[in-house]
DNA sequence: GTTATATATTAATATGTATTCATATATTTG
DNA sequence: CAAATATATGAATACATATTAATATATAAC
């Protein structure tokens, strides 16, 4: 069933542009945290230790994509997974991360 | 439960890398083509029209990676999926890129 | 052993992109 | 409106890596 949707060009390259989302170790690590709560760009930077450019930038690109959705309250603008799915596709990557190797 | 073992900074590193490797369109169709059954280098090579240089440099990154398994006949090597995961992986993040955009 | 075929490797190049710095925009507070 | 705070944007740079070309290795057939 994968198989017969992936024909697609398009979607193949839309698949490969949200894992190379995730496929940056410090945008991985935004999404991350994320997932816990929302939470605010500040926050996020403070967190990580990172610039706070840096994961503003990194948090357009995840907005674009609809991993992460933005929600402003007062002067902050709070991030969090726009759906489940993300969380999912990490579990998934997870077990085969922890998974025994031989 | 992602984010208790999602602390260890390795762990991160892992997924990233493989989410990375997913990332890139031309190894993505190298990995769904071997999601169908196993395929030699040559046959994935002429079926995805790549140079059969190209293809062999993906596959080791794929296989270090142990998302695909290599296994000779012959003076063919055929490659397949290594478990399970990748393939759920993909089909999460398919249902992803198919929910419906407001 | 020699030839042919299949795959892997090495080195070089070209291209993409993560990061930083500087600055702009937006919202709140006084 | 002015000042302060939070976030976003633009340009420049540094670094990683996908791709190619050439060659090496390995297996099979004769």
């Amino acid at each position: 069933m994968v198989i017969t949707v992936v024909q697609d060009p398009e979607v193949v390259a839309d698949l490969a542009g949200l894992f190379s989302l995730l496929g940056d170790p410090t945008r991985l690590k935004i999404v991350l945290v994320c997932l816990k709560e929302p939470i605010s760009v500040g926050d996020i930077a403070e967190r990580l230790e990172l610039a706070q450019s840096l994961v503003s930038h990194h948090l357009r690109l995840l907005r674009t994509a609809r991993i992460l959705k933005a929600e402003r309250r007062g002067r902050h603008m709070f991030y969090s997974p726009l759906d489940r799915h993300v969380e999912h596709v990490i579990e998934d990557m997870l077990a085969h991360v922890i998974e025994p190797k031989q």
